[in-house]
DNA sequence: CGCGTTTGACCGGCGC
DNA sequence: GCGCCGGTCAAACGCG
């Protein structure tokens, strides 16, 4: 990997997230990331303005991503709890950023397992496992085809293991191993 | 030499 | 039942 410059500091004042468990997500019953990630024709289109939870606070909070070194990297978060199969996790979170990167360390340390041409787009979609020994965390990244010059990055499942690398946004490590919730914040970092 | 990436093959789920 | 498609595996390869 060619990012794992991470950044110590704060890469973003204008964006807070933090993340707790579940239990954010259980205010969403209907709400099913996959399905407003799935790329199904007349609907992918309304990404942006259907980013119901947490767009309108978090778009225009420019965002370095750790190692990512876009300059000008406009992230979209979308957050939501996907019910799979019991032995699978039950959690996962996707960000939209605009970048002209598709590696977005996160400070995780991710290896590289698949890559597969999908339907109705042009770009290949990425599978990376989270390489920490006993953490089964997967993500996704793939280009948004409607717009590419933003990045869909999905993750699967929760890291059971600290980042190696954490991440704070406001005094607040980003990863947080049981779950996530995010508080974007609309203006400026309101630290607690 | 070890680790990560690449890439084609394989598998399972789902829709028709 | 069959075919399509997304997701995963694993061997080969490349790089540090």
């Amino acid at each position: 990997m060619d990012s794992n410059n991470h950044h110590p500091q704060n890469p973003n004042p204008n964006l807070t997230c933090t993340y707790h468990n579940t239990e954010f997500f259980d205010t969403l019953p209907d709400f099913e990331l996959s399905d407003y990630l799935m790329l199904e024709d007349g609907t992918e289109g309304d990404l942006s303005s259907q980013n119901v939870t947490s767009s309108d606070n978090v778009t225009g909070g420019s965002v370095e991503s750790a190692g990512a070194t876009s300059t000008n990297s406009n992230i979209k978060c979308r957050t939501g709890v996907k019910r799979n199969k019991p032995d699978q996790a039950d959690f996962r979170v996707a960000f939209r950023t605009k970048s002209e990167l598709e590696i977005m360390d996160d400070g995780f340390k991710w290896r590289k397992y698949g890559k597969k041409m999908v339907k109705n787009t042009p770009y290949p979609r990425n599978y990376y496992k989270c390489s920490s020994g006993g953490c089964n965390v997967k993500k996704r990244v793939e280009r948004d085809r409607e717009d590419s010059s933003y990045v869909i990055t999905t993750y699967d499942g929760v890291h059971n293991h600290e980042s190696p690398c954490v991440v704070y946004y406001n005094h607040t490590p980003l990863m947080v191993p049981h779950g996530w919730t995010l508080q974007p914040s609309s203006s400026q970092s309101s630290p607690s």
